[in-house]
RNA sequence: UGGGGUGUCGCCAAGCGGUAAGGCACGGGACUUUGACUCCCGCAUUCGUAGGUUCGAAUCCUGCCACCCCAGCCA
C-alpha cells in the first residue's frame, strides 16, 4: 500500500482537508463504484486512486460498491474480476463490499416517500413524447399532463408497476422539480424505470429499477460516505444528487466531488471501443497485452507499482487532458529497472565462431542478476567457439558512430570477451551469415587484460547451451496522432469514430530467439531486463522448454535515434 | 443563442495579491563491460486574450476568445 505517505496533494485532498478542519466530517468514507460491465481499464486505475488514495490519506474507509442497477448491462463474471484488479493493484475496501441492488428495497421506500410528498409522480408519456416536452438547450420544457395526479393516484400505479401490471417502457416514476431549468437534468428526471428483466443479483424480486441519478446519492447517504468523486460529466447532475438527498430527508449530506477522467495519447480508453476490438477480433481478448486494461497490462509484465506511480505522477485535477504514453513507459521502465533480473537473449540470430577457441571447450562464467543488487545472486553462462548476436548488432558497411561490430572492428561480449570480426560469410543476398572472428585471450572480463577498452558491448549467447524461446514485441495500439488522415474538408478525423483506422498493424511482432539457460527456468510473471533490447515478462502461456516472453517496454535506444535522424 | 466546466512550457501539473514548483519529453555534457541506468547543465521576463484595480496580479474585477460536458426510461 502507498499513497498514504506521499506528500503530493491535490485540489480533492484540500477540499477533504477542509471539510475536516470545519468540521463537516468525522470520518472520510469514500467509495468505488464500478459498474460491473466490462473489465478494468488505465482510467479505472485513476478513479481507484482517487477513491482508495482518499480513504488512504485520511485513515478513513473505502467501500467497494457494484453500480448494478440497469440489470440490461451488467453480468456476474466481472464482479469477480474486477475486484481481481482491485486488489492486483494494490487496495483494500475496507469499508466492505456493497451491490447498489442490495439498496432497491430502500430505494423503492425512499421513492414512495417522495410520492407522498408531492415530489415524484408516475408520468405515462412515451420515451419519445418526453424528449419532445423536455424543450432543448436553449427553450424550457413543458409540464406533463400527468404531473399533478394525486399522490394517492401515483402510489397506486407506483405500486402496479413494481407488481408487474405494466410492460417495459409504459410508465415512469419521474422527480417533480422544474421543466423549466436551464439545466436539463433538473427537467423532471425519471427515477425508475419499468424492465422486465432478471438481474444477476436480486433474480427477478424486481421489475422496476431505480436510475443512477437518483439510486446513487441514496448509496452514497445509506452507506455513510463523505465524499463521492466522480468525473466531469456528472457536474451538470450534482444539483439532482442534492435534490435526492435533500428530498429523501438523509441526515448526512454526502459531497459529490468531480475530476477530469485520465486520457492516454495512442490509446483506446472507452469501454465501447474496447469491446468493438475484442469482438471484431483486432486483439486476443480483454486481457491481451496490448489493451490498456489492467488484466492485459499485468500480462504484459507491468508492475501495479508502476501503474500506481504513474497515475499518481499524471495528476488530478479539473482540466480535459491527454496524458502522453511516454509517462506511463517512463514508470514502467524505473519500476522495473530496478527489480528486472538482467539476462541475455538474442532475438535475431547471427552467428559467431571463434578462430582461435578450440572445437569443443567450453569456459563457464560468472555473471551478475543486478548490477545494483547484490543480494540478487549471480548466474552461470556457458561460453564457447560458437556464439549468437544480434542481427542488428552487426553491419557489413557501417555508418560513423556505429559502436557495435563490423568487418575488422572490436566489441566486448558482455561479461567474457573482446573480439574482433575476421571473416564474414554471407548467402546469395549478400546478407551476412558466419561472422569468423578472433577473440583476445587476455580481455576475459575480470581478468588482468580485462581493462583494455572497446567502443561497444554486445549481448550474446551460446549456441549449443540455449534455449530457444519466443519472444512478442509489443507496440502501442494506435498510430501516431500524425498518422490521422484528412477528410475532404481538410479536418482530422476524430479519433473515436475511426480509431480502428489508427490501428497500428505492427502492434504485436513474433520473433524466434535464444536464451541464455536460465530463462528456460523462469516462471510465468518473472521480469528480465535483455540487455539492450528491452523488459520483458514471462508470459503466462508459456509452456515448459520453450518460454515465451511479452516485451513490456522497450529501452531508451539512442542509436536507434540518431540513426533515424540521419 | 441556455446551463455547467476548463484554459500556466511539446504533455501533465503546482501556484490561492508579493514578483512562475516539480515530473515526463527534449537538447548538451560526464560516466559506462547494457549507446540502458546514474549524474550534472539547459529548457515559460511569462500564465487564452483585451482592459481595469493595486506600490505590486497567473492570482481580484470587467469584456472577449477557445475547448469540453448536458436534451438516455445508460452510468
Amino acid at each position: 500500500m502507498q499513497d498514504a505517505k506521499s506528500s503530493r496533494t491535490n485540489f480533492i485532498w484540500e477540499i477533504v482537508q477542509q471539510d475536516i478542519d470545519a468540521g463537516r466530517c468525522e470520518r472520510v468514507h469514500t467509495r468505488l463504484p464500478p459498474e460491473p460491465n466490462g473489465w478494468l481499464h488505465i482510467g479505472h486505475a485513476k478513479n481507484i486512486y482517487v477513491n482508495a488514495g482518499t480513504a488512504l490519506r485520511f485513515d478513513g474507509l473505502l467501500n467497494l460498491r457494484f453500480d448494478d442497477t440497469n440489470p440490461a448491462k451488467e453480468e456476474q463474471e466481472f464482479v469477480d474480476g474486477i475486484q481481481n484488479d482491485i486488489r492486483w493493484l494494490g487496495y483494500e475496501w475496507n469499508g466492505g463490499l456493497f451491490f447498489g441492488s442490495s439498496y432497491f428495497g430502500q430505494c423503492y421506500d425512499l421513492a414512495e416517500k417522495l410520492i407522498r410528498d408531492g415530489k415524484a409522480y408516475v408520468c405515462d408519456l412515451s420515451q419519445e413524447k418526453m424528449r419532445e416536452m423536455r424543450g432543448t438547450l436553449t427553450t424550457p420544457g413543458q409540464n406533463s399532463p400527468y404531473r399533478d395526479r394525486s399522490a394517492e393516484e401515483n402510489l397506486d400505479l407506483f405500486r402496479r408497476m413494481r407488481a408487474g401490471e405494466f410492460p417495459n417502457g409504459t410508465r415512469v416514476l419521474r422527480a417533480k422539480i422544474d421543466m423549466a431549468s436551464p439545466n436539463i437534468n433538473m427537467r423532471d428526471p425519471a427515477l425508475y424505470r419499468i424492465l422486465h428483466m432478471p438481474h444477476h443479483q436480486t433474480g427477478d424480486a424486481w421489475c422496476i429499477y431505480p436510475m443512477y441519478d437518483f439510486a446513487h446519492p441514496i448509496q452514497d447517504a445509506l452507506e455513510g460516505i463523505t465524499h463521492s468523486m466522480c468525473s466531469l460529466e456528472y457536474e451538470d447532475h450534482r444539483p439532482l444528487y442534492d435534490w435526492v438527498i435533500e428530498a429523501c430527508a438523509f441526515p448526512n449530506h454526502p459531497r459529490q466531488i468531480e475530476y477530469a477522467r485520465l486520457n492516454l495519447t495512442r490509446t483506446i480508453m472507452s469501454k465501447r471501443y474496447l469491446r468493438k476490438l475484442v469482438e471484431e477480433g483486432h486483439v486476443a481478448g480483454w486481457d491481451d497485452p496490448r489493451m490498456p486494461t489492467l488484466a492485459g497490462m499485468r500480462r504484459r509484465g507491468y508492475r501495479a507499482d508502476a501503474v500506481r506511480d504513474f497515475v499518481e505522477r499524471a495528476g488530478v485535477a479539473k482540466a480535459d487532458s491527454v496524458v502522453e504514453l511516454a509517462l506511463l513507459e517512463h514508470c514502467v521502465r524505473e519500476d522495473l529497472g530496478d527489480v528486472a533480473a538482467r539476462a541475455m537473449a538474442v532475438l535475431k540470430p547471427l552467428k559467431v565462431v571463434l578462430t582461435n577457441w578450440p572445437e569443443g571447450h567450453t569456459e563457464t562464467l560468472t555473471l551478475e542478476n543486478h548490477p545494483d543488487h547484490p543480494e540478487m545472486g549471480e548466474r552461470a553462462v556457458t561460453f564457447g567457439r560458437e556464439l549468437y548476436i544480434e542481427q542488428d548488432d552487426f553491419m557489413l558497411d557501417p555508418p560513423k558512430k556505429f559502436f557495435r561490430l563490423f568487418p575488422g572492428g572490436e566489441v566486448r561480449l558482455k561479461g567474457a570477451y573482446i573480439i574482433r570480426c575476421d571473416e564474414v560469410e554471407t548467402d546469395a543476398d549478400g546478407n551476412p551469415t558466419v561472422l569468423k572472428c578472433t577473440a583476445d585471450l587476455t580481455s576475459k572480463s575480470g581478468g588482468e587484460g580485462a581493462a583494455r577498452k572497446v567502443k561497444g558491448t554486445l549481448h550474446w549467447v551460446h549456441a549449443a547451451d540455449s534455449v530457444p524461446f519466443e519472444a512478442r514485441l509489443y507496440e502501442p495500439l494506435l498510430n501516431d496522432e500524425d498518422a490521422v488522415e484528412e477528410d475532404t474538408e481538410g479536418d482530422t478525423i476524430p479519433e473515436k469514430k475511426d480509431f480502428i483506422a489508427r490501428l497500428n498493424p505492427q502492434s504485436m511482432q513474433v520473433v524466434h530467439g535464444f536464451a541464455e539457460p536460465a530463462l528456460g527456468q523462469a516462471q510465468p510473471g518473472d521480469k528480465f531486463q535483455f540487455l539492450r533490447v528491452g523488459y520483458f515478462a514471462m508470459d503466462p502461456d508459456s509452456k515448459p522448454g520453450r518460454p515465451v516472453f511479452n516485451r513490456t517496454v522497450s529501452l531508451k535506444d539512442s542509436w536507434a535515434k540518431a540513426a533515424q535522424q540521419a
